[in-house]
DNA sequence: CAAGGAAATATTGGATACGATCCTGCGACA
DNA sequence: TGTCGCAGGATCGTATCCAATATTTCCTTG
């Protein structure tokens, strides 16, 4: 059995690899804001030349996590109230209206897949390991608004909640928030199955602001005390 | 007097050149959605080595200009209605209601700058050079919505407008369509000035809606001919 | 003559090497 | 004593070169 010695079908570039790393390092905030980013560090890390490094740095630009000013390196973005407010109010605006495009035109599969989404999560709330649970909190999310099939507004979207997802690590009470966002999941998800537009928007928009709620105002206790 | 051989200060690095270059391509229409971009050829074209193609051709990415897939080089976008209608949702969602965020902190620079924004744009009628016109255009718009000091919002707007740009270029009657636009700009300005939130935004919405309207039922006749 | 497959070619991904720019600290001069 | 200018090192930007993957061509075979 001559098989290929990997466990193939791992199709991923390396720059893809490091740009994962990387943002997992800023987002479970190993690398807090402020941090300067060196190429050649990052690189002897890994492994690797530079080249894939500096590629995945332009990435993480492009998502917000990092600021790049030329012949000055990469530096990890700060966090503020007024970022987290500004981040927070488009995702807002785009969710809720994603999710009634969806619904519009939902059929059976995305409901189960939603569904699935759902479950997902609830299964790993009691493990409990912070990462995965962000994975699949964006998982569900994304199932729900996938079928309102806007590539663009889905892309943007992305890039919105990786940064967000930093935020939302920093809560205080995060179990807290752990429950009290699955109960709200099953809310919208419910609303979701009856093709309800009006009331599923509705929820997740209070899911959403709920969240961005708490966020800033933490973070603005956070500025006062400094 | 031996002065610097070139204007200095002029600060730029190769790849944001050559993002430029090939934006411009793009955006003019040089480059056609599904055109494959060879590396090697811009490199050569432009007398740079293919590294900071690449890497132009990844911010490019970023922006949605191109579609990237691994050992397979870059393609242009295509273009098609329901990307356009993707597209300028997104805008119609965040422009009024940056809008709105912007005259709540207006000072009287702010709009003078917005004055001035829009003086240029008329100035730029009479000369009626597309490039020109659109990224003056673009400036008016980026005026209005800069006060709100949303970075974050402002540079999602940033990377939607390169794409909405390319549909504009296809507009049938631009000229008609640049003269209704400047009207529009002005009437927008009155209601900014005044600061005039609901009224700006309402105009702004429509602003963009009937553009959007416009390229889309054009996109619609197009496909349907195919 | 069409279909499948292997070698040849083209193109991209990544590593190494070099030149340019920026930052730091030391010393000279007002 | 404080400010300016100037090395020296550190870091980044780009070019050149090598490796991995995809595409094409052409031959074989049913």
């Amino acid at each position: 059995m001559p098989t290929p010695p990997k466990p193939l079908l791992q199709r991923q570039t390396v720059t893809a690899m490091v740009a994962e790393y990387i943002a997992a390092k800023i987002i479970g905030g190993d690398y807090p804001g402020g941090h300067q980013i060196r190429q050649e560090a990052i690189a002897a890390e890994l492994g690797v030349s530079r080249i894939p490094v500096r590629e995945a740095l332009l990435q993480l630009e492009a998502e917000g996590l990092v600021v790049i000013r030329t012949h000055r390196g990469a530096v990890v973005s700060d966090l503020s109230a007024d970022d987290a407010i500004d981040l927070f109010d488009a995702r807002l605006l785009l969710e809720p209206f994603l999710v009634k495009k969806a619904i519009a035109r939902l059929s059976n599969q995305d409901i189960a897949n939603a569904e699935r989404a759902l479950q997902d999560y609830e299964a790993a709330i009691a493990r409990g390991d912070p990462k995965e649970l962000s994975r699949l909190n964006w998982a569900f999310h994304t199932a729900l608004l996938e079928p309102s099939m806007r590539p663009r507004s889905m892309a943007v979207l992305q890039t919105l909640y990786s940064s967000a997802d930093r935020y939302l690590r920093l809560q205080i009470e995060p179990l807290k928030a752990q429950t009290k966002a699955l109960q709200e999941h099953r809310d919208i998800f419910e609303a979701y199955r009856r093709r309800d537009a009006v009331e599923t928007s509705r929820l997740l928009k209070k899911h959403v602001a709920d969240a961005a709620d708490e966020i800033v105002s933490q973070l603005k206790r956070g500025e006062a005390a400094s």
